[in-house]
DNA sequence: TAGATTGTTAATCGATTAACAATC
DNA sequence: TAGATTGTTAATCGATTAACAATC
């Protein structure tokens, strides 16, 4: 079977498709088989023509008049985004966030499937998070290579984060997914994404504070 | 003391500056007293220009040859962020997510306070989390008004998250936190951001995904 | 001074939005 | 058919990057 070759779509596009995915699982929940980009666009506050132009990058066709198949937008999103196939991954930091990630039920959607945990706390070493084996640091190179593991997650505090990053480096980890709030130094060929909730929380803030300059 | 009016900035700076924020606290941390962009866009891959734009927004004037001062920069991010003045928060939802929210000791560095948080679980009601008292969902409004809480944080399952944000908007929050993979609905005025690690997770895996196909 | 850096204007780039023929 | 929708080209918008005079 001929797999259509995946090119790369700009970040925007790719931030946008979670949201209508899961938009079209509520649909589909719902029983509803066919959807339109002017609903879609109208349901989520966005815009028609930049709903129809994300969809272009997953290569599915829709049908005049009807719209396209939930379905089959569903599947095309799913393998454009690499969610259909699973991603094993390991997480460096078994603290409070740390425990949350590999307790989040969401993540197997997503195609995310945790392996291993590593913590540096003697305490924590040879139990099990959330059904997940937490290992000591230096057994990290092995298991990648053993287990074919490709992503890691950082959730340890930030000046530790460096040196967890360069292990998962040395150990063979192609995508980094980072949450300690630093600038990670990462040779080319490996994937670093950063999810930082400061990030976040700058928009939120900074938008209350103008609101309430505003008010004054 | 005439304080200068807060004007928004776009997003991708907003989004950049708690980065430099980081940057900065580890300058000042090693006795650094002054940086110029051209040193911050070579340590987080940026661009020096973008680094001065981003800087400007913040109403802070450089020195030709030396850059600016390193304590007067984290002021002027903290300021314009928000960051200096208190935030109260609430938080609903007290799961694995949650408890790691409400524990996560950063929160205090960007002004983030939590006060009360929210469950329907009867067995929680009355405990406390990592020192926050936990209510029951119907206290909400009072305690919103008597706390002047105007930060809502949301880390309930998907189905249950619009009727929490609801009840949110209807005690008087003025600013939503998502954490839910879903679209929620608010009313014009209220504050809504994103959380979402789905689209984080999305912009990683799919660049996994590109790289695997490049390889084939 | 010479040279590094800022502040700012202009040029470029890329994403969003508008317009519309093709389709069913 | 009439009308709603897609797919796509063109126009617009805004952010990024380049260029450079002013500054110390």
């Amino acid at each position: 079977m001929a797999r259509t070759r995946i090119v790369s779509a700009p970040e925007p596009t790719l931030r946008r498709l979670p949201r209508y995915l899961h938009l079209l699982y509520t649909l589909r929940t719902g029983g509803i088989a066919e959807v339109s980009s002017t609903f879609i666009a109208s349901e989520l506050h966005s815009d028609a023509t930049q709903v129809r132009k994300d969809i272009e990058f997953t290569n599915i066709v829709g049908h005049p008049k009807t719209g396209y198949i939930v379905e089959e937008l569903i599947e095309a999103i799913e393998v454009f985004l690499s969610w259909d196939s699973k991603n094993y991954a390991l997480l460096a930091g078994a603290g409070n966030l740390g425990t949350a990630m590999l307790g989040y039920p969401n993540f197997k959607k997503y195609g995310l499937i945790f392996l291993a945990a590593f913590d540096s706390d003697e305490k924590k070493i040879g139990t099990k998070i959330h059904d997940i084996p937490v290992f000591k640091m230096s057994d990290m190179p092995q298991l990648v290579k053993e287990w074919h593991i490709q992503t890691g997650v950082i959730t340890v505090p930030s000046q530790n984060a460096q040196q967890a990053c360069d292990l998962m480096v040395s150990s063979g980890i192609r995508g980094i997914w980072n949450f300690a709030p630093i600038h990670l130094k990462v040779p080319a060929g490996v994937i670093l994404e950063n999810s930082q909730v400061s990030q976040s929380l700058a928009v939120l803030s900074h938008k209350l504070a103008v609101q309430r300059g505003n008010r004054l």
